[in-house]
DNA sequence: CCATTTAAAGACTAAATACTCTTAAATCTT
DNA sequence: AAGATTTAAGAGTATTTAGTCTTTAAATGG
């Protein structure tokens, strides 16, 4: 669905929400809590700083932070940062120029299915989730609780 | 969304099903029609086969065919014979173990788009999809025109 | 100014995907 | 039996994705 890279960045953004502290946090910090490898993450970070997505900072107390409120980051803006926009525009049949005007087969229906998945992923912001992580105690690690179980 | 074998599995199972004969159709003539590499297509049609999705048969007139009539084969079971069932299955943020009983924060709100794109594939038929193709002139090669026009 | 902490940048390696090529095996025609 | 046609199988190559490692640059604190 989406790659690697993606995955990670959602939720290392996902994880700065949840912390809700002004300060930046270092990559070091995100890459253990996820068990992700430093560097590959600090790449990806990378990409959305440059996105403007998240802030950047060199230095002790340095780190990445949110770019603007968790109210004002969704999923869609991560994703189509490091995964490109292709995802909600290609036809599933890989025809080019298909659309309204020259439809493959499947066009119509792959369109509507795919119209949810971009609207879920717009309406879905790092607060939300954040929100819903904290209420319920949902995950965001691999590890075998919520966020605020022992070793969490 | 699906790899590249998967939808050129995808396509030339549509094709045979398009061309109703009872024969077999040399990969070589598929390939051409869809400019799909010859040698990649009979990688992917040795899958299909394998999964009893297609029959081959060797030498002067031999090829390939639908296993059974057009209605039974459903795009589902082309994809998850190439793709596997991963894509069905997976957590959006890669979680292992992800499911009701500890979701991560979009497991619903997936889980649902999910649903919705297993049933789409689900109902449709090789046979529904080529009679919209000579229904609408619709097309699934990258040329201009659908399957009726010329050079197609 | 120097050591330390942190991200940025870029070269490098590994693995997966997407092909290509060659040989073998089955089948048909003559 | 010989030769042509076709898929099967498997090795080989190319490209993309994933991940590692090293060096550089920025910022802080002493």
């Amino acid at each position: 669905m989406f790659s690697k890279a993606c995955v990670y960045g959602l939720r290392a953004a996902l994880y700065v929400a949840t912390l809700d502290k002004q300060a930046f946090v270092p990559i070091k910090t995100i890459s253990d809590h996820l068990d992700i490898s430093f560097h590959f993450l600090t790449k990806i970070l990378q990409t959305l700083t440059q996105h403007h997505i998240m802030l950047s900072y060199r230095g002790p107390n340095g780190g990445i932070a949110l770019a603007r409120p968790a109210e004002q980051i969704n999923a869609i803006q991560i994703v189509e940062a490091i995964d490109g926009t292709r995802l909600f525009s290609d036809c599933i049949l890989d025809l080019p120029g298909c659309g309204t005007q020259r439809p493959c087969p499947m066009h119509e229906q792959w369109s509507r299915i795919r119209s949810e998945m971009k609207h879920l992923l717009e309406t879905t912001t790092l607060a939300g989730l954040s929100e819903r992580i904290s209420q319920f105690d949902l995950r965001i690690t691999a590890d075998e609780g919520g966020l605020n179980s022992p070793g969490g």
